[in-house]
DNA sequence: AACTGTGAATTTGTTCACAGCA
DNA sequence: TGCTGTGAACAAATTCACAGTT
């Protein structure tokens, strides 16, 4: 279930803040979730919860984490270290919360060689024998939109079996890989309509306030 | 609709390929969807294909972009000019699809006076005054979670409207105020979730398969 | 008394399948 | 003939509401 990590983050703000259990209204307000779902979401992974009393906190945590795989902590492969893939490969969010990042790559000679938070950029021809031998499953691919497919193509080759793509194109893998698709425009996009559709709301007089 | 977007960089991707109309299935495999969802997506906008033919590309693109309010081209700050920030307002992908950062904010007088892509990093104290003059109606977070309910509480005090928070938390907005959260770590915990889940498959033998 | 877990009701979203138009 | 637009069927997700446990 996609919301999990959101009441991990939750749950680790939680556990921070010196708090033993938790209410699932308590745990819903602040995962931004009713709390019927987040029940339900939970009953899924087995009842950790006592009635009267609410949820043990790092039980749950421990839970969740095994649930989503984050006892295991993958390797992760960053293709394309321009703009976004430089702040992609300093960013402090992934190692904290159990990902590392151990190989950059990029096709510009220029930029092989680099040193980014201590790793070196290498060249994307090295892509496919460091994926083996770091045992890498997950690709993330930072390059311009013309570039993606071509990167996708050789991490799916290579053996990685999930993407998370943030450039602007639709990837087509085979069945068995799974692309996560972030789009940093799209999501302007998005506030944009709401924009217009408020404004267009104000400016029609409101008639159903 | 929250897939217009999507639609829109596949009709620019085909336009700029030479192609003038295009069928609902060819738009879908662009964009990554169903056919009949397309059709069903873009009906709501009005009936703007031809039965025989298709959709029309140029005509399309410039119904969708009045639909999402692009025609407008609103005014962006980001707070926050950190690892992330700093990628968010030197991408380039903001200002070719509309948008344009006009202003800059950071609460650290270290690092006040910086230029990036043009602009000066202001201090956080100048937000309320800017986005008034600027006629701001969209914020960026890329702070710290600590501090992204407070810089969320100004951005809405001084009139923004919409904001995009890229800071792992839950922000707590007034009625009337959209928010979308970009979560990297959560997007990577979400492909860990379905590696874990396919190794699984495997290990238990694919009695399915 | 407080809170979980869950059937049932409801809402929302998706896909099918085809009538009807160019 | 090719393709859109859409009613109807289907599927999924959400929320309600409350029985049951601690």
């Amino acid at each position: 279930m996609a919301r999990l990590p959101e009441y991990l983050r939750a749950l680790h703000h939680l556990a921070e803040a010196g708090h033993d259990t938790v209410s699932s209204e308590a745990l819903a307000a602040a995962a931004g979730v009713n709390s019927a779902k987040l029940r339900k979401d939970l009953s899924h992974l087995g009842s950790y919860g006592t009635r009267g009393v609410g949820y043990d906190i790092s039980h749950l945590i421990a839970q969740v984490e095994h649930i989503l795989g984050l006892h295991l902590s993958r390797a992760v492969a960053l293709v394309g270290v321009g703009n976004l893939g430089h702040a992609l490969a300093g960013y402090g969010g992934f190692a904290s919360r159990g990902f590392k990042i151990v190989a950059l790559f990029d096709a510009d000679p220029t930029r092989v060689g680099e040193q980014i938070n201590g790793l070196d950029v290498r060249h994307i021809d090295e892509l496919a024998t460091t994926v083996t031998t770091e045992r890498i499953t997950i690709g993330v691919i930072a390059t311009p939109a013309p570039a993606a497919q071509i990167v996708a193509d050789l991490l799916v080759k290579a053996g990685v079996t999930s993407i998370l793509n943030f450039a602007p194109c639709v990837l087509n893998v085979p069945e068995g890989v799974d692309v996560r698709k972030v789009d940093l425009a799209i999501e302007m996009q998005i506030l944009s309509f709401h924009e217009h559709r408020k404004s267009a709301a104000l400016a029609s007089g409101e008639a159903a306030a």
